[in-house]
DNA sequence: CGTCAGCGGGTTTTT
DNA sequence: CCCGCTGACG
């Protein structure tokens, strides 16, 4: 056992989390103290100790990131060869890996389709209008949408669910019904149901959750906090034997609400022990006491107090800018003068915001602000913004995973619907219509309407559609075949010269640059797909079940076949939003924005409430290790207008004398 | 069947 | 202001 690893090196605190094993264990743990560090030591314990094997652990988180994190901790604790043994992966990943296996109890084939919100999204704008054929105009969808999915992270999943009573309105619940059914039809899972089916596996088949028990003797989850009523059940199934589970969290940072979190999953934990850990090692204890004195003004909170060894601290920075643009222009201003005279690196520096948009004006100040560094005047202040589209999103990377979709699993409509007519082949909206309506009408699946139609032309379509059908029809016969003999990535290419996809780009992009653009992501593509199918070991993995996997874990970003990693290495400052800030560290952090209706949101007052705004800000204080600057503006442009803004009420809740109140435009 | 203008709607987002 | 979708036209 190196040094290191010695529980000797935590705290008291942390080594009473670390060491106490059995039964079922809640860690409060603050922000930024050591977490992951004692999660990890724990797993660590339990396998040094002889009290439970490597395979015999099961850590859950909410994100790849955390995941792959543990796995590296890990991996310096018990060595590669151990650490592998232990299964860390997300909530969506683990029940992926039990549907693989199992699905089939549950109607489902095991060439399932996985579905993501975009997907959902268009199926229930398509549901929608079907039920609402007969009306003159379309309400809009953003309400039902947020309901459904609200209700499906709830566990909702069919008709007999406990929780099937709590719909506002009809229609809502009518298209839940349908999106449900039309899934099923499908054999498509969609990330919400990846969990929900899971639960229902192990409700239907005791013997298959009786597998996962006996296995998983220990079970860990991370960030407890933003855990839904779903995943909460499937935590209850899998521990209900041994019973020895342990969560960590912080009620404090439960910022999930609105997608279906519950604080009081960790608020009621039914315990048999505590652990607090209130020492932060990342933070001043000035920093620490503005982020204290936000918080202690909710009331639905666990009491804490964090407190850091790291004495004083400078006072945090605020400053009033008259618009949005100025407050942009002094942050840039700042962010270099700080950087000079605390001779910081730019990764050491973010900039947070509550919402995407505000993003803007800052880059436009960044790309225009002018620096010396030392004798040499330079432009520009390099950046880097999270929060963008993600690669697998990408318009035409989903194009082409539609089409392995469809040749994979002809049932699954929602793919088959997007490339029918892509690039353009002459199948049109008129004969689409007409073989939708017979799917519809008939529920019969629009695959195989499609291939009666070919054999006697019961529509009556003109022979140019009925040609187009049949090329197509064709095409997808050929493609299967090349799939089933072929290799993935010889395949892939053969597929994208067959098609022309070049011409789908083409038609759907004006400008030549994003063209090229768009293009190289299909080339990238390619060599992805290929890479991946190189580190599967063939003789365990038939082409189907490959493609298979390539098609689910790829939304799920879990094997990175092409995401590329989101690290904060390179010499740049970071910019995203306080959400996406959960979790990270910077040196100096500035907070911009600082508006009441901006934060509290007051979209989010109404539906969440103002206590998860106030842990958002909480959260965005608590990421600050040194530095921290909390900007406004008197008048920021609101949907196109000009409107007078007040500073956020959270502001007045941190301590005068924390605080140093500057000129906007002349930093210290 | 395909294109383009005009209209409505705009918090956060990982999996 | 900026985006995406709808629906009217060529």
């Amino acid at each position: 056992m190196t040094n290191s690893s010695s529980l000797n090196t935590l705290n008291p605190e942390q080594r009473k989390a670390a060491e106490t094993v059995q039964g079922r264990v809640l860690i409060l743990a603050g922000a930024g103290c050591g977490k992951t560090l004692v999660l990890t030591m724990r797993m660590a314990h339990l396998v040094h100790s002889g009290i439970a094997k490597p395979e015999e652990i099961l850590g859950l988180t909410f994100t790849n990131k955390a995941a792959a994190e543990m796995r590296r901790r890990m991996a310096k604790l018990l060595g590669e060869e151990r650490s592998k043994k232990i299964t860390l992966c997300t909530f969506h990943s683990f029940c992926l890996m039990v549907l693989r296996k199992d699905i089939q109890h549950l109607g489902y084939t095991k060439h399932f389709s996985l579905y993501d919100a975009h997907d959902i999204h268009r199926l229930i704008t398509q549901i929608s209008r079907t039920l609402l054929e007969h009306e003159s105009v379309m309400p809009s969808l953003s309400p039902t949408i947020n309901a459904i999915s609200k209700a499906r992270s709830q566990g909702v999943f069919d008709e007999n669910s406990p929780v099937n009573d709590q719909w506002h309105d009809q229609f809502t619940k009518d298209v839940h019904k349908r999106l449900q059914d039309s899934l099923r039809a499908y054999n498509a899972v969609d990330f919400d149901n990846l969990l929900c089916l899971t639960v229902e596996l192990f409700m239907k088949k005791p013997h298959i959750l009786d597998e996962y028990q006996n296995r998983f003797r220990y079970l860990m989850i991370d960030e407890y906090q933003d855990t839904n009523p779903v995943q909460y059940q499937l935590a209850a199934h899998l521990s209900n034997k041994h019973n020895n589970l342990c969560v960590v969290g912080d009620d404090d940072q439960s910022i999930y609400g609105w997608r279906g979190a519950e604080v009081r999953n960790i608020l009621e934990f039914d315990k048999a022990c505590v652990i607090k850990l209130q020492q932060n090692y990342r933070s001043t204890n000035t920093i620490l006491n503005a982020a204290n004195a936000v918080i202690k003004n909710n009331k639905m909170r666990r009491d804490k107090e964090l407190w850091s060894a790291i004495e004083g601290g400078e006072s945090l920075e605020v400053f009033h800018a008259p618009t949005e643009i100025d407050e942009a222009q002094a942050v840039a201003d700042r962010i270099v003068k700080l950087k000079e005279s605390k001779n910081l690196s730019w990764k050491d520096i973010a900039i947070l915001y509550r919402s995407n948009s505000l993003s803007r004006q800052i880059e436009m100040a960044l790309l225009k602000k002018t620096w010396k560094n030392g004798d040499r005047w330079i432009q520009g202040v390099p950046y880097q913004i999270f929060g963008g589209e993600e690669y697998y999103e990408r318009r035409e990377v989903k194009d082409i995973m539609a089409y392995l979709r469809v040749i994979l699993n002809p049932f699954d409509q929602e793919a088959l619907l997007r490339i029918i007519n892509l690039p353009r082949r002459g199948i049109g909206e008129e004969t689409l219509d007409k073989l939708t309506s017979l799917n519809r009408q008939e529920g019969i699946p629009l695959w195989q309407v499609l291939q009666r139609q070919i054999l006697n032309n019961t529509l009556e379509l003109t022979d140019r559609s009925q040609k187009a059908l049949e090329q197509f029809s064709n095409l997808m016969s050929e493609a299967k075949q090349k799939f089933e003999n072929g290799n993935l990535r010889e395949s892939v290419k053969w597929l994208i010269e067959r098609v022309d996809f070049k011409r789908s780009i083409h038609e759907e992009v004006k400008s030549e640059k994003m063209r090229a653009f768009k293009w190289e992501n299909v080339e990238e593509f390619v060599s992805a797909i290929g890479d991946y199918e190189d580190n599967l070991h063939k003789e365990l993995r038939p082409q189907d079940i490959s493609l298979h996997d390539f098609l689910t874990t790829t939304p799920l970003g879990q094997d990175k076949p092409f995401r590329q990693e989101k690290n904060i290495q390179e010499e740049k400052v970071t910019l995203m939003t306080f959400h996406s800030a959960k979790g990270l560290e910077f040196k100096a952090c500035f907070l911009i924005g600082l508006e009441d209706h901006i934060i509290p949101h007051e979209k989010s007052l109404k539906e969440t409430g103002i206590e998860e705004e106030r842990r958002l800000m909480y959260v965005a204080i608590t990421r600050a290790k040194r530095y921290l600057t909390l900007s406004m503006a008197k008048q920021r442009k609101r949907v196109g207008k000009d409107m007078p803004s007040r500073p956020s009420r959270f502001l007045f809740e941190i301590p005068k004398e924390l605080l140093h109140i500057s000129q906007w435009n002349c930093p210290p």
